[in-house]
DNA sequence: ATGCCTAGAAAGTCTAGA
C-alpha cells in the first residue's frame, strides 16, 4: 500500500482555505504538512475536517504555525521540538501508518540580527538531537516542511539571494549536512540528483515568471523510508494560481 | 537599493517573511 505526503507552506491558512480545499479534492494525499498558518489554533478552518481529513493544528496569532491533515486518525507525539526551547509553533509530530513525522518550519533568520540566527542554529542543533533519538529508538520516520535552508548553490536561482543570506550561510548548511550524516535521505536528490527543482518564488520582481526561485522545503526520510521513495514533486502549478502562496507543495509518495 | 510583494495586527505604518 502506497502512502502519499506533502508539505507545503501556505503563507496563512486562512488567506489560501479554497487554494487547499481545492488541492485536497484533486490529489487526496493521505497527509498533508502545512507551515506558516498565520492564525491561532482555534481559528484554524472547520471545513479540512469537514473534508473528511484529521486536523491536528499547533496554532499562535499572527506568525509560525504548523498543522497535519491526514485522511487516517493519528496520534499526536510532539507539539514542540524538544530540546528547542523558544516559544514559536514551528513543530508538530504525530504517529501515523507506521511512521513517525515531524512537520517543521525552521526559523528564517534573516531578521534579528545575530540573535535570531542563533535561533536558526539551536532549530537545527535541536532537530538533529531529534533525529538521533528516533534512530535510537529504531522508529521509521521523516522530516518536511519549510526547512528555510538552500542546502546547495544549485538549490537557489542566481542573484536571487544575496551571498550572506541567512538560507545559504555556512552554518545553515552546516545544520542541514549533518542531518544526511546521520544518515537521512534528501528525498528530492534522491529521485533528481541534479537540475532546477524550487519550492518558493518571491511575490516581487515576477519572481515565479523569471523562475528566480529557491529549494527550501524539503523531505528528509529515514533509511528504512528512503528504501520506499517511488517519487519526489514540487507542484508548480499551484504558483500559477490567483493569490497563491509564494510556495508550493511538495509531494512525495513511498511505496 | 533588503527595495520593487504579501499578510497580520491594528489604525501609524510597523514586523516578518526569504
Amino acid at each position: 500500500m502506497s502512502f502519499t505526503f506533502a508539505s507545503w507552506n501556505v503563507n496563512s491558512i486562512r488567506q489560501r482555505e479554497r487554494h487547499v480545499l481545492d488541492w485536497l479534492d484533486r490529489k487526496k494525499p493521505d497527509l498533508l504538512c502545512l507551515q506558516e498558518l498565520k492564525c491561532e489554533t482555534a481559528l484554524f478552518p472547520r471545513s479540512f475536517a469537514d473534508a473528511g481529513y484529521h486536523p491536528v493544528v499547533v496554532g499562535q496569532k499572527a506568525y509560525n504555525g504548523v498543522a497535519m491533515l491526514s485522511r487516517d486518525p493519528v496520534e499526536l507525539r510532539c507539539d514542540k521540538l524538544p530540546g528547542f526551547a523558544h516559544d514559536a509553533a514551528r513543530y508538530v509530530e504525530i504517529g501515523v501508518a507506521g511512521m513517525v513525522i515531524g512537520n517543521l518550519y525552521l526559523p528564517n533568520g534573516n531578521s534579528g540580527g545575530a540573535t535570531g540566527f542563533a535561533t536558526k542554529r539551536a532549530f537545527l542543533d535541536a532537530l538533529a538531537g531529534r533525529a538521533r533519538s528516533l534512530l535510537d529508538e529504531e522508529e521509521d520516520f521523516l522530516f518536511t516542511g519549510d526547512f528555510n535552508v538552500c542546502p546547495t548553490d544549485e538549490d537557489y536561482a542566481p542573484g536571487a539571494l544575496s551571498p550572506d543570506d541567512a538560507l545559504l550561510r555556512p552554518e545553515s548548511r552546516a545544520g542541514w549536512r549533518r542531518l544526511l550524516w546521520l544518515g537521512l535521505t534528501d528525498a528530492l536528490r534522491a529521485v533528481a540528483p541534479s537540475g532546477r527543482h524550487y519550492t518558493y518564488y518571491d511575490y516581487q520582481n515576477a519572481a515565479f515568471q523569471r523562475n528566480a526561485g529557491l529549494r527550501i522545503d524539503h523531505a528528509l526520510l529515514s533509511p528504512r523510508l528512503a528504501e520506499r521513495l517511488v517519487s519526489v514533486t514540487p507542484d508548480r502549478d499551484e504558483r500559477a494560481k490567483e493569490q497563491p502562496s509564494d510556495h508550493v507543495p511538495l509531494v512525495v509518495t513511498l511505496s
